[in-house]
DNA sequence: GGTATTGGATACTCATCAGTATCGGGTTGT
DNA sequence: ACAACCCGATACTGATGAGTATCCAATACC
């Protein structure tokens, strides 16, 4: 049902997805989805909830799954611009989401948490990581993590925009960029 | 008329603005809108038209009206910053926008001819300083110029979903971090 | 001064969609 | 085996909002 969901309001945003076409796209009826959630605002926190959950969870157990810091970096790189290219869906979806809690003040505090601590995530991984390289790093491990999370978001947005006028390789270029301070 | 659009869609957002608000808020009635414009379609095109044409003008103008590189520079930097802030609501509209065109082809094709400009046109600037300060840019200019558009929208987005996470010399840092190449 | 044109108002239609009320069939528990 | 219950289907309601038809008044034109 929450996959169902999902789809649909990748394909056609969740102002303009109808709980009949969820419905139907799970083999079901509304009267599924309501005896399932209170109301349609319900659905798609649920939704959300879960899916940020499911992403935050993925990304930290790959990364504690790498043996090599090494490893564990370009991982980390290369899920996240893979990320940006398959789930480029999701991605929009977290985007009109973020647009819909601008107007109503319990999602916007709501979704202000959770983002808060999956910034704190981030930033743990990064302190971890730079701790086990030995690097020193040019802001603190927050402000970084703010960093990182937006510009894999302005990315996203900008090939949403022109999907050709953004090269693969450059979140990686930019990171390294930020990150490594050698002359090159 | 279109100033008013601009205020409804800034404050209620595109989807759930009616043609009717809209028209009361510029003090007139639905059939004010119907005369001017073809569709609700065709008046947010109109807009978003006009203002992005505004914003690129006025980005410009103010970039070549610095006498001194260096305050250009500092300029631009903090009419980005500004406008991250000020400026969130329009920005916010850039989203939802982008958000439309993904599914109507038409729409889309047509963003990111604009997108193209825009970002050329802030290669060029790009360019002019680099050129002018002798600085050697460590990527294209015209990657940079995506690079720097992505930031500033990421961390609009960023302010959009918790304003407090997101301190107010963040974009110059990075942007500092990711052009100066002088190790600290 | 009289007629055409245009910008805007009013009053509809029509479609869509969130949400509700109610009914049935299958499952669970006793 | 029977009762209580729950999940999902069907068939509504009510509201909203895009778009249209028509009318009115002011301005422009002859």
């Amino acid at each position: 049902m929450l996959d169902a969901a999902a789809e649909v309001f990748a394909a056609r945003g969740i102002a303009s997805s109808s709980v009949s076409d969820i419905a139907h796209a799970a083999g079901l009826t509304k009267g599924a989805v309501y005896s399932n959630f209170d109301s349609k605002d319900d659905l798609v926190l649920a939704l959300m909830e879960e899916h940020v959950l499911q992403r935050l969870h993925n990304a930290l157990v790959a990364f504690d799954a790498a043996d090599d810091v090494n490893d564990a970096v370009h991982d980390l790189g290369a899920s996240l611009v893979d990320a940006i290219h398959a789930d480029l869906g999701w991605q929009h979806l977290l985007f009109e989401y973020c647009g819909l809690a601008r107007r109503d003040p319990t999602l916007q505090a709501a979704l202000a948490d959770r983002r808060r601590a999956g910034r704190a995530a981030v930033a743990r991984a990064i302190e971890r990581i730079a701790e086990a390289r030995g690097v020193e790093l040019p802001m603190s491990a927050a402000d970084l993590a703010v960093a990182m999370l937006a510009i894999s978001n302005g990315l996203a947005l900008e090939t949403g925009m022109d999907p050709d006028g953004v090269p693969d390789d450059l979140f990686p270029r930019l990171i390294g960029l930020i990150v490594d301070r050698r002359v090159p």
